[in-house]
DNA sequence: GGCCAGGACACCA
DNA sequence: TGGTGTCATGGC
């Protein structure tokens, strides 16, 4: 049998995307109501299921919390105690309180600050926050500022290298000029693509993979691995 | 009861 | 530069 195979070119990742958005339609994405909202969940999501820090946005958000002068309001273990369900609550509320400090310094307290500047720049500054790493600075810029910067994440990485493109193990930054080099710079774009890839690995590309329903099968040469 | 989930960081060789 | 342990909850 003649595997299928892909090179890692501009068109081949135009016709994975294409696949992807004719099985899923447009994402429409990041599940945040708020800039501030994606930034909070962001952090939350850290190494953890999108479905536990759902728990803990709803705990916030009833009581009112989910907000930048609500949650810098709040003390240190008692904001702990309201994103225990997002898993590592003490480590995490920590790093919230961080990121709140970062945003009133620079902006005062306003994500919608970010929009204006330069990417780069910008994700140099977030990565000076503790606990801001190269994805979770990202996903803020792109989701929460709007600006043009692709999001590698696990299902990147899984999805990516087993179709072949990439090894899976390259640094973040390698990665991302991976796609950043394929791609128009296109914030649109860049949102939309990311959310496939996670929509993708959610319900299909997963540790034991379903194939049979995958839309990339007819490009991925190593299916079931 | 074990495995897994949209990381970041400290520490070590 | 790369490998490993730590941080923790909740669903399956």
């Amino acid at each position: 049998m003649v595997r299928p195979t892909l090179a890692p070119t501009k068109r081949s990742l135009r016709r994975i995307y294409g696949l992807l958005l004719a099985r899923f339609g447009h994402a429409g994405w990041w599940p945040g109501k708020t800039p501030f909202e994606v930034c909070v969940g962001a952090i939350l999501t850290q190494s953890t299921s999108w479905s536990n820090v759902e728990k803990a946005l709803a705990r916030l958000r009833q009581r009112r919390r989910l907000s930048f002068r609500g949650l810098a309001a709040l003390p240190p273990k008692r904001l702990a105690a309201l994103i225990r369900p997002s898993g590592y609550y003490r480590v995490k509320a920590r790093r919230l309180r961080a990121f709140l400090d970062f945003l009133a310094a620079e902006y005062g307290g306003r994500v919608a600050g970010m929009a204006g500047e330069d990417p780069r720049r910008l994700r140099d500054r977030l990565l000076a926050v503790p606990g801001i790493g190269r994805e979770t600075a990202d996903s803020i810029i792109l989701y929460a500022a709007g600006l043009p910067l692709f999001v590698v994440d696990a299902y990147t990485r899984r999805v990516f290298s087993r179709l072949g493109l990439v090894r899976g193990n390259e640094p973040y930054d390698e990665l991302q000029r991976f796609f950043m080099t394929r791609l128009p710079r296109d914030p649109a774009l860049y949102n939309d693509y990311h959310a496939q890839i996670v929509r993708l690995g959610k319900d299909i590309c997963r540790p034991q993979p379903r194939c049979a329903d995958c839309p990339l099968a007819v490009v991925c040469p190593r299916r079931g691995v």
